[in-house]
RNA sequence: GGCCCCGUGGUCAAGAGGCCUAAGACAUCGCCCUUUCACGGCGGUAACUCGGGUUCGAAUCCCGACGGGGUCACCA
């Protein structure tokens, strides 16, 4: 059987990323099983649609290197791919169920509900609608519909007995009847619901497994009953844990932090990040952490999705991302580095090839980047007491020593290269009989300003330049002969 | 509240009756390396929610409690 699922989302924002993770699997499963990955879009709640979001959702899909077999805008023989599109198809279907005895009109009014709805509540009791309008005549129906009256399409639910199916991750479910309300199909604005689009076009277009967040498995009942109304094959169910923003939030739009934008404007790599989230919910069974996505797919197997929800967590994917960038080719991470270094470095001069490779495996996130090496454009104030480092043994009163000693020697340099710096001045530190730390620890606070710095005395001396680390070290040596 | 699902360290998780004195990773702590920081190396702290069963033997099976999540919309 040819393998066919899909990634159905509504365009109400950006993707965030429990929303990418559900992407991800349904893509992994359909690759691991040479099938085909669908995308549709449902919007068939005009309230919450938000413009651009369609785009929003091609673009990041893409970005991660997850591409669609058939979708909106690749098309493909079962579309069109967006739900508002396919709006005349659903009601012939809902009033095939009408005339089965499956579904039925209903002329409830909204108000007329939340009366009963309250009084349900009042009494303390669950609110189900009471088929209230399942009784109408053939006749006083159509003479509603005559009349005007707006209207509903309900599904017939059963009230007794119950209804079982399997789930590929939850096992067996079993669902009391009763519990099963008569949903709503068809709406006053002749829209289908998600839940009765959602089954003609998952059944329209051959999806062979149902993949989705597991909030949908207390529903899934109401949705076998409409397949089998349909006398349609129920597809095969693998319903997903939710990703978690804390123990007791799952993420969701509503937590800025948790978009998958936010995270690539931050500096995050998205193959850390589809890395990361692959495995928040489901893990290979062996130690392997770091995967490429055709990896993934050769991995991945649904059984292994954890039925627990799970926490995101930053700190890993944080890990991850750190782990992604040393791995860059280094003309790579200097490409991708080069804007992090304009915002503070812009027309400073600095030697960005040598930066790169002092900065590569200090990067977690690229938003980091500019902070870390600001100092290079605009020594920044510093306290005196950043001389005093006890592992290194010393303290203004030997800075100001170190700095007056070497200041001579740095300055008598003609070839300002890195090795000429270091070989001059690790000689100059010995003929002076000086410990290594107590001259390069002054030095680099002189030249630097900062206690940790990407690189050492000499790589930020030769980065500055000769005339600039002069100028800082006489600032330095000004500041301490004052202190001293 | 009814119904459904879930419950191994702070987090992700391995584990499918004896191999568990419970892996591995992140985080955290300590040491080493080192001209700082980071990287790297080594080591440490830290978990089977609880209570009953079943069994020679249970993290693994059963029941209950507790805890968490979901769902009960003309939202998806």
């Amino acid at each position: 059987m040819q393998v066919r699922t899909r990634f159905a989302p509504s365009p109400t924002g950006f993707l965030h990323l429990g929303g990418l993770r559900s992407a991800l699997y349904g893509y992994l499963f359909a690759r691991k099983n040479q099938g085909s990955f669908i995308l549709r879009i449902e919007d068939t709640d005009q309230e919450r649609y938000v413009e651009g979001a369609t785009q929003v959702i091609y673009d990041t899909l893409r970005d991660c290197g997850m591409n669609w077999d058939e979708g909106p805008d690749v098309g493909g023989a079962f579309g069109p791919y967006i739900q508002s599109e396919r709006k005349d198809l659903y009601l012939p279907y809902a009033r095939q169920l009408v005339e089965s005895g499956h579904a039925y009109y209903c002329f409830c009014t909204r108000e007329e509900l939340e009366e009963r709805r309250q009084a349900a509540e009042a009494r303390g009791e669950v609110f189900k609608y009471d088929k209230h309008c399942l009784h109408l005549s053939r006749e006083e129906v159509q003479q509603k519909l005559d009349a005007g009256m707006p209207w509903v399409i309900r599904q017939n639910a059963p009230t007794e007995g119950e209804t079982s199916y399997h789930d590929e991750v939850f096992g067996d479910m079993t669902f009391p009847n009763d519990s099963l309300d008569d949903m709503v199909l068809i709406k006053q604005d002749g829209m289908p619901t998600y839940n009765f689009a959602n089954v003609i076009d998952d059944h329209l277009m051959g999806i062979t497994h149902v993949m989705r967040g597991m909030e949908y498995l207390s529903s899934t009942p109401k949705y076998n009953l409409l397949y089998q109304a349909f006398g349609w094959e129920i597809p095969a169910y693998i319903h997903m844990p939710p990703v978690m923003r804390d123990e007791h939030h799952k993420l969701s739009k509503r937590d800025g932090d948790a978009y998958y934008s936010d995270f690539i404007a931050k500096g995050y790599l998205s193959e850390a990040i589809i890395n990361y989230l692959a495995l928040v919910g489901w893990n290979p069974g062996t130690d392997q952490e770091f995967f490429t996505m055709d990896e993934l797919i050769d991995a991945f197997d649904v059984h292994r999705i954890n039925k627990a929800p799970g926490i995101f967590d930053v700190n890993k994917l944080t890990w991850f991302n750190a782990e992604y960038i040393r791995r860059l080719p280094p003309e790579k991470y200097l490409e991708t580095v080069t804007p992090w270094f304009d915002r503070v470095l812009a027309g400073k001069g600095i030697h960005y090839p040598r930066l790169a490779e002092l900065m590569q495996d200090r990067t977690e996130i690229f938003s980091q980047v500019p902070d870390m090496v600001a100092f290079l454009g605009k020594l920044p104030d510093y306290s005196a007491d950043l001389y005093t480092h006890k592992k290194m043994k010393t303290n203004p009163a030997i800075a100001l020593a170190s700095l007056e000693m070497i200041r001579p020697v740095l300055e008598g340099i003609s070839d300002w290269s890195e090795t000429v710096i270091h070989d001059t001045v690790m000689a100059a530190i010995a003929d002076a009989g000086l410990k290594n730390g107590a001259v390069l620890w002054p030095l680099r606070i002189a030249i630097s300003g900062q206690a940790s710095t990407p690189g050492g005395a000499i790589e930020i001396a030769w980065l500055l330049g000769k005339e600039e680390t002069l100028r800082r070290l006489d600032t330095g040596l000004e500041m301490l002969r004052s202190v001293n």
